[in-house]
DNA sequence: TCCACGTTTCCAATAATATAGAAATATATT
DNA sequence: AATATATTTCTATATTATTGGAAACGTGGA
C-alpha cells in the first residue's frame, strides 16, 4: 500500500457519518446492506449518504453491487486489513513485546 | 473507544505528513525520536511539524517527553491497538472466515 | 549574563470538505 | 404508459484544515 492510498482510506474513515457507515457494514458481513437501509439505520439523508458512500467506495473500503432498484454496499475486508498492516508495518523496531497483540476479528 | 475519539485519531492519520511521522515513530520503537530529527528525516519545516505533532498528540497517538532542550516523541501503541480494535469490532457478522487474519506487528 | 539551539505559538493566506434540498436517473409495479 | 420507489448528481453555502515565516519561549553552555 502506498501512502496516498492510505491517506485516502484514513480520510474516508475520519468523519463521523462515514465511520458509522463503515462499522455498520463491517459488522453486517459480506452480504451487505442497501444504501437506503444504511441511511434509515443511521438517520442520514439520501444526498448526504450518497456523498459519503462514494468517498468510502473511492477509497476502496466498501464495494457495491446493484440488485434491481437497490444498491447493496458491503465492507471490503481485504482493504481494511491492508490499511491496518500499513499502519503497523515494521512496528516496535522489531521487538514485538512493545506493542499489544492485535485481536482477530 | 467512542466514535469521536476514533474520528479524531483517524483524522490525525489522514494527512500525508502526519501519517509519515506516525509510521516513522511506530517503526522507531518506544525510545522515540526528537522533534528535530523527525523534521530532518521527513523534510518538514519546524512550525508545520509542530502543528502536526500536536494533532497526533491530541489524538493520543503519540506521547512526548522533554529531555533537556529536546522534545522526544514516541508512538502510543496502546492507542493504535484501540483504534484498530474499534474498526474491526464485531466484524464479519461473527464469521471470522470472512475477513483475513490480522498480522501481529 | 549572553548566546546558541530546539521547539512552539502566532498569524494570515489558501485550500479542501460537509451539508442537504431539488432535480435527474433508473428500475419495478400496475 | 403512468406512477412509486431507490439512489445519485447538481448546486450553493458553511465550516474546517494546511502551510510556513517571524517572533517568542526554554534550556544548556561559555
Amino acid at each position: 500500500m502506498k501512502i496516498k492510498a492510505a491517506v485516502e482510506a484514513l480520510a474516508a474513515l475520519a468523519q463521523e457519518s462515514r465511520l458509522a457507515v463503515f462499522r455498520l457494514l463491517v459488522q453486517t458481513g459480506k452480504e451487505g446492506l442497501a444504501a437506503g437501509v444504511v441511511g434509515k439505520k443511521l438517520g442520514i439523508p439520501p444526498a448526504t449518504l450518497s456523498f459519503h458512500l462514494k468517498a468510502l467506495a473511492n477509497a476502496g473500503l466498501v464495494k457495491s453491487r446493484t440488485e434491481g432498484r437497490f444498491v447493496i454496499y458491503n465492507a471490503n475486508y481485504a482493504e481494511m486489513d491492508k490499511l491496518i498492516a500499513y499502519l503497523t508495518e515494521h512496528c516496535c523496531a522489531g521487538d514485538n513485546a512493545q506493542c499489544a497483540p492485535l485481536k482477530k476479528c
